[in-house]
DNA sequence: TTATCCCTTTATCGAGCGATAAATTCAAGG
DNA sequence: CCTTGAATTTATCGCTCGATAAAGGGATAA
């Protein structure tokens, strides 16, 4: 049996991809590229994504300049899409005291990045130096964590005139990894199978807040 | 002015790489193998990796059959050549206390694994789902946090005839993972210069057997 | 029905990859 | 000196990669 006609190697079923708007295709390759290029790397090839999409490989550049435009795309998409101003507005929320808040806050911190596909393309993002990367680290910082340090100040009534200390930001940064490095292990090491978010989130932010509550708050000893 | 005269181009200085013998030759390559790797990935072509050998391309199949077998030497050499059987020791030496054997340990094991090259060949085979991670996180739940929980189990005087509870190591991951992730900051993300590791090893440990003190030890309440 | 538009495919290029075979060159032993 | 053997280089193969140009073909409007 001769296997000249094409689509019958290992293709899909069909010989032609269904026709779609430039808006739907390209939206379309944006997503399967973020599932691709996080199970694969970003040095897997092009004609494989295409393939996955039931597409040939040309038709990628119809979308695409290059590659790179379009891995830069799927950043953005985890990167910034997936971004919500809400965090900061849920640790800033001083009608709430800062324990509940902050659990809050992890709730949803890791609903949005505890997944297979954001957790290995920051991986790969991060491996690779990428400044898209960086700027993420440092909007976590700045944007989280700083705040963190902050309100915690705030509810021990301390003085909030001074900016935040490196030591303060490294108990902010111990918590934090504790959090981050259980989704590691389900996501990166793949070496677990279900983490109970609600323990790990109550141990890291418990231990914080004690922690900050113990070091040294006026009146506690 | 042509450019025809082998190694003008962007190669070393050297036309002829200086003749070594076969294991001077062969732990070279390794050596820098790891080096190089670490910082491109195992994607990185054989060609460069010459080039900074300062060899041709082709001598690095001389000493190895395939790209792949090279890489499998420095997976050994990083993962298996490194471990200390030492660290299971200090964690059983019941003559020191539970925290300080603790932070004896983090003290060692973090001195081993917290570089660059540990920490990036770790992460780009992890994302590979390569076997020989999987085993060796394994080996990390079974020679050291395992026994860790034994060990806290006996310093409180509970009972040691049961097998070690899920809750009971998904604590020690706790303490593990805050500490850990602070040599990602440092390794992979690059995000910080200095980590004062005394501070986070003290602050993981204590924060592990604290909580391990107050979570129903008998005759504690 | 036919013409037009544009989404999609076919064909192909040049470069880089891992790997092999054959030629070369250096160093040691006679 | 010359010979010999092994370390190293040169040349090259087949394949895959990202990317481009040109041909094909399906939907829509006249």
């Amino acid at each position: 049996m001769s296997d000249n006609s094409p689509g019958t190697r290992n293709a899909p079923p069909h010989r032609t991809a269904k026709r779609m708007s430039p808006e739907e295709r390209k939206s379309a390759l944006i997503e399967k590229a973020t599932e691709f290029f996080s199970e694969e790397g970003f040095e897997a090839g092009t004609r494989e994504l295409a393939r996955q999409l039931g597409i040939t490989q040309p038709l990628i550049y119809r979308y695409f300049a290059s590659k790179e435009d379009l891995i830069n795309e799927v950043y953005h998409k985890v990167y910034i899409d997936q971004w919500q101003d809400e965090w900061v507005d849920m640790l800033r929320d001083r009608s709430v005291p800062m324990r509940a808040r902050l659990k809050t806050f992890y709730h949803s911190y890791t609903a949005t990045i505890f997944n297979r596909r954001w957790m290995r393309i920051f991986f790969f993002a991060a491996l690779k130096g990428l400044d898209i990367n960086q700027r993420y680290i440092e909007r976590v910082r700045r944007s989280l964590l700083i705040p963190i340090c902050e309100e915690i100040r705030a509810e021990l009534g301390r003085d909030d005139s001074t900016p935040v200390t490196d030591t303060e930001l490294e108990n902010v940064w111990l918590m934090h990894g504790m959090i981050f490095y259980q989704g590691i292990r389900k996501h990166v090491y793949c070496s677990v199978q279900e983490i109970d978010m609600a323990f790990v989130i109550d141990t890291g932010v418990d231990m914080y807040v004690d922690s900050a509550h113990q070091s040294g708050a006026p009146g506690s000893g």
